[in-house]
DNA sequence: TGCTAATTGTGAAGCATTTCACATGAGTAT
DNA sequence: ATACTCATGTGAAATGCTTCACAATTAGCA
């Protein structure tokens, strides 16, 4: 779904066109700094092993940002995705579960780059709630609905261990929060209108072990 | 790529099948806790949010499990799954820098439990040099190449910095492993026949931050 | 001002994946 | 035995995604 430059007539946009337009951001944030004012899809394609008619269909799914015989102005089409993906501000995320993985997502530099901001920590431990992680102080997990609420919470990162995970998402999809980043390996259930993405890294170990025992390269060479 | 029963005349999989198998494995090891003795496409779809007809084509790849009128024999199923995954087996694994992320994935049960065993690890940190992580010393990054081919490591985990995961995959190219899990969010340039996944969690939050500003719900519910 | 070279934007063609629909085979009960 | 039910396995249809190919448009230059 979406506009493609005025307001009416959304179309379906593929699961992969979104994921390449995170790529082509990344890509054209690198141009930026290596001082490129244009890019070609040509260009662009190579950058990320893809057709140029691929980066192009996908940008006029959105608009047409070019100009022929030219390319895409850099930095004007990087703002141009930015408002695409929703990225062109700051997101209010909690994070639930500072164990290992959520320790580490607590630290990582690279959400706060892209406007996503951890702002709350859940934990049900007592050694955990009270303590401070990189200035957030835990909170304890009996408040989550409340606090999620409190605090407009938009997106929360779920990472407790698989046997709790369902109980606590019921809780977050009370507080109304609409999106969920997933690392434990089970498949939640969230009613129509929540958006769950799921981080499952013993996927891509078994994708790995399928690739080499069948000494297989799928259609276009993998995820990229 | 696969045998549909006999030997000759592969096929070729595509992704999505391939991550499928990894779902209906997981599943099947729930049904075979649950003492379910067989289980029908119908059921399996149900469980996965698939259709029938889906996991039927994905397992009639690889041969004909069922029996008609009665469905797969879960234990047996399981078996022939794992088998076509290639994780009917120990894999030897080892992890490239032991900072937030990589100490997060050496404590990671699953992985064990799947058969993926980290085996070794490198950080050029001289603190993290020589320390103990779960039973295992931090090697010197100096000696990646060597130790990853006397040890005969089959696959290995990326978790350094963007800025250096070039150099250490040309290194860990070099020493002939065949499979890397990149957690550093570039696009990693390898030889044909070296096989690359990527696992990036800032586009999972893109695409919810897109999913969110466009009230979008892609065709299958999205990722799961 | 017109010509050339470059590159976009996009229908249509070409593939790939998913779903349909049904013949087929296996178990069960009478 | 026979009939009946259930659920697989699979060609064929439907849907979705990628690539092709070319008209349209722009910049640069003589
Ligand atoms: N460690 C990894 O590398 C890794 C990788 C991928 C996925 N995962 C998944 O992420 C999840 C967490 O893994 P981990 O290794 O960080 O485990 P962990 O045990 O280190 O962390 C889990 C945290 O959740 C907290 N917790 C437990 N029950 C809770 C509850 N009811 N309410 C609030 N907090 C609760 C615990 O106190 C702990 O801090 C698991 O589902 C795991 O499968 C982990
Ligand atoms: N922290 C996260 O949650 C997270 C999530 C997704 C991806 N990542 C990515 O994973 C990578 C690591 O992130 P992190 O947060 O764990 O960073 P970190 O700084 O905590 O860890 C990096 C580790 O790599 C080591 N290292 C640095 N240069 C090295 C070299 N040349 N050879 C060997 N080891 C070297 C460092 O000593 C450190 O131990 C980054 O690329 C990051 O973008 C991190």
């Amino acid at each position: 779904m979406d506009i493609p430059s005025g307001d009416t007539a959304r179309k379906r946009i593929s699961e992969s066109t979104i994921h390449r337009l995170s790529r082509y951001f990344r890509t054209l944030s690198l141009l930026e700094k290596e001082n490129f004012e244009t890019v070609s899809s040509k260009e662009l394609a190579k950058r990320e092993k893809l057709t140029p008619a691929q980066v192009r269909k996908d940008l006029s799914f959105f608009g047409s940002f070019g100009t022929r015989g030219l390319g895409y102005p850099v930095a004007e089409l990087k703002a141009k995705v930015s408002r695409i993906l929703g990225i062109d501000r700051i997101w209010r995320v909690a994070l639930v579960g500072v164990g290992n993985i959520g320790s580490a997502m607590v630290s990582y530099k690279e959400f706060i780059k892209q406007g996503f901001h951890i702002v709350k920590l859940f934990d049900n431990d007592q050694r955990k709630i009270g303590s401070n992680h990189k200035g957030i102080i835990v909170s304890d997990i009996k408040n989550l609905r409340t606090e999620l609420q409190d605090d407009r919470i938009e997106m929360v990162i779920v990472a407790v261990p698989a046997t709790v995970a369902q109980y606590i998402v019921d809780d977050i999809v009370k507080a109304e929060v609409k999106a969920i980043l997933n690392f434990a390996p089970i498949n939640l259930k969230v009613p129509s209108g929540v958006h769950v993405r799921n981080e499952n890294m013993v996927m891509e170990l078994e994708y790995l072990s399928f690739a080499m025992v069948n000494h297989h390269s799928p259609k276009g060479g993998g995820k990229a």
